[in-house]
This record gives C-alpha cells, sequence and structure tokens, in this order.
DNA sequence: TGCCGAAACCTGTATATACAACTTGGCGAA
DNA sequence: TTCGCCAAGTTGTATATACAGGTTTCGGCA
C-alpha cells in the first residue's frame, strides 16, 4: 500500500512549508509544536521531531529550546550570503583552509557590475580577488565587488583572517553586494601532477 | 556531570570526520555501519542512524540503501557544483523561479578565466550569463565559463528547464569547470520601490 | 556447470518511552 | 505589592523495538 508514498517526516515538511509559502504562516509566527503535530497529524513525537528539526537545518524555522518553533525571517538570510563562508566550510572538514589576496582595491563601477547591482556606472565599489586553499590546494577563485558605501573600511580588512562574505555579513545582513565567484577543478593531468591523494 | 558535553550523535560525527581527515578513512572507503558502530561505540541504532544521515546531509559520506555506508569522493563534490541548484532551492521553498537567459556563446579562453581553469589561453569554453528570479524578483546574475570539451551540446541546452549545475553534474561529475556567480540585493530604496513583502 | 533461492546484512522509517534543560506564567508567601 | 518558587509547556537527546525494502553471498538443486 505504500506505494510512492512519502515517509511522514516528510509530509510533516511539505505541510509546514506549504503554509508558510501560502502566507498562512508568516515570518516569525509560532510554528506548532512537537506535541501539538502529534496530537493532529497523528504521528509520533520523534517523526515530529525530526520534521522540525530538518526545517531548522533547511531554514525555515528557527527553534528554541524552553520557547518554541518560529518561522525564519527569509530576508535576513540570503541566497547569497548563505552560499560561503568557504572558509569555515573547510574547516568544518577538518581540512586546513589558507587564502591568497591577489587584489584589493577601490574601483569605479562599469558596465554589468554597474546594472547588477543597480547602482550608477561609475559608483565606487571595492574589488577583491582571492584564492582559497584546502590543504594546500587551491580550490577557488572568489571575485567579489561590493558597494563602498557598505563596507566603509574594506581596504583595510585583512581577509585572510576574516572571509568577506563573513565580513559583509557582520557589517549589513541586507547590504546590497555583488559577490562573483570563480571556481575551477584541476583536470586529472594536473590532479596527477599535484598527486592530489587526498 | 554533563558540563559541556557533546551530544554522542555529534561524538560519533566527530569520530568519522576525524577518521577521514586523517586519511584513516579514504575516499570511496566503507564506513562502519550503523550495527558496528552500536556495538563498538555502545550506542542505540537510532543514534548512529543520526549521526550517520547528518553526516550524508554534510555531503561527508554516501549511503546505499542494502550496501553500506562510504566516504564521499570530496573532489567529486566541488564546494561550486554543490553551492546551487538556484532553481531547487528556490522552488525547494515554495516559491516561484524563473530565468533568463542573456548570453549562451561559445568563447576562447583568455587571461584569468583560462589561469583559472589550467587550460591555455583561447581553449574553447562555453559562456553562460542567466538571470534568476525568485517571485518575479532578480535574485542573481550567474555567469560561468565552462570548458568546452566537458559539455559538447552546451549551446543547445534549454538552460531555462534546465540549471547549469544541474546540467554539467550529469554530464561530468569530475568536469572541470568555471563557474562565476553574480548576486545582487537589491537595497532598501528598491526593495521598498518593489514592495518586496515576501 | 549453472541457476535460483534463502540467509545475512544493510539502510530507511516509525513508534513509545524517558530524562534533561530551558522558558513562561501564575500562585503564594513575605 | 513584590519577590521567589513551582508547575506546565517546549525543545534536545537517547534508547529499545519493529518492520520494510534493497544487496550480497553462498549453498543446494536441477
Amino acid at each position: 500500500m505504500n506505494v510512492a508514498t512519502k515517509p511522514r517526516y516528510q509530509q510533516l515538511k511539505d505541510m509546514i512549508i506549504a503554509r508558510i509559502s501560502s502566507g498562512e504562516l508568516r515570518p516569525l509566527d509560532r510554528v506548532p509544536s512537537e506535541n501539538e503535530l502529534v496530537a493532529s497529524m497523528s504521528v509520533s513525537r520523534m517523526t515530529a521531531n525530526r520534521a522540525m528539526r530538518e526545517l531548522t537545518n533547511e531554514g525555515y524555522v528557527e527553534r528554541v529550546t524552553g520557547r518554541g518553533t518560529f518561522v525564519s525571517d527569509f530576508r535576513a538570510r540570503s541566497h547569497v550570503l548563505e552560499v560561503h563562508n568557504i572558509a569555515d566550510e573547510i574547516v568544518l572538514r577538518g581540512h586546513q583552509h589558507s587564502c591568497e589576496v591577489l587584489r584589493q582595491s577601490r574601483q569605479h563601477a562599469r558596465g554589468e557590475v554597474a546594472k547588477a547591482l543597480h547602482v550608477k556606472q561609475g559608483t565606487e565599489v571595492f574589488h577583491l580577488l582571492l584564492v582559497h586553499y584546502e590543504n594546500g590546494l587551491p580550490i577557488q577563485v572568489e571575485d567579489r565587488h561590493v558597494v563602498a558605501d557598505f563596507a566603509p573600511d574594506c581596504l583595510e580588512q585583512n581577509f585572510c583572517d576574516v572571509t568577506p562574505s563573513a565580513y559583509l555579513t557582520g557589517i549589513s545582513p541586507l547590504a546590497e553586494a555583488e559577490q562573483v565567484v570563480r571556481a575551477s577543478k584541476p583536470n586529472s593531468a594536473v590532479r596527477q601532477q599535484l598527486k592530489m591523494d587526498e
């Protein structure tokens, strides 16, 4: 009978997501507690717990011990800024992270950059060009353009210690920023040459 | 006595991560099964299951029903390719996603692009420039350069249906690719103008 | 020899139960 | 009134148990 039936924790998640995107549940609203879900949805608390825990990991809701579960404010977590803290990502793996600054300058936004940032031609922007290494292997080339107003002392910042996304998030979670991420993986020849075994 | 003690599922995760980053467990190696962890670590299977499930979500390992758990090939899951399927991300939220193709052409890699891709100057690459919309609001400008050899019919592809990362992943999980992601968020003035309420 | 099936493992899910830690609100005593 | 404590509600974690469904291996039977 269970042909192509979604697991119950997934049904729960879908239900909550549906309520959020329909507007029935708005940001910061309280979401039914686990016990309420147990009663209304006829599931065990562990199943409700798994559903809500996963929704938390995925950023839909936030949970506070003793208080309850609440819908996240979507606008606070941009697709962009959440994309990386590359350094965190690497360190989280127990790998070594290093970072080289190729460029760190003040420029005037031109062409597509200005267009993408919704600013006039010539608006001041900071331009950053970094290379990230994981265990000494170059992993990503990170190229960013940031509207100057939102990051006053961008030039003094040491981006080897603080990754730009972390820095920008600290300054202004809603900062308008253009981020350009270039990333490459060495091909097989290069890989052998570098003896990539880890 | 449990002052500042990490939860057991987290200890399990840390242990596995430590084995991976130390090299004791190498990519594609088999990780102890849940039952083996139950025996060796004195935890319940549900706890072992949670630990391994989270490691799966975080990309450390891959699990196959009936076969076992295996260390992911880190090189196969580039930071880049995992970064987005933007479309999935948006749809997953129950929001509407659309995509506009600004450019889709064949070019010769020059300067930094060639350098980042570890290819010679003039090597053929595809250049893609897309804009992603969430509920009609422009969210990201996506700019990619892809080595032509790895994506033969890149020009025929309709990227409004298939997001590049999904396409590239399908063709060659190990493809060397340069991806440039430009992303911007409208500033407060623009936001009000657009009546961003969702 | 070759094929089929059963057994042994594996992950995936679901439940009931239990205890810990935190927050809030209300009630009672000073 | 005000302070402090306790009860109720909430999330966080841990366990034992159970069943479903996939994969592999190995041995028996034709």
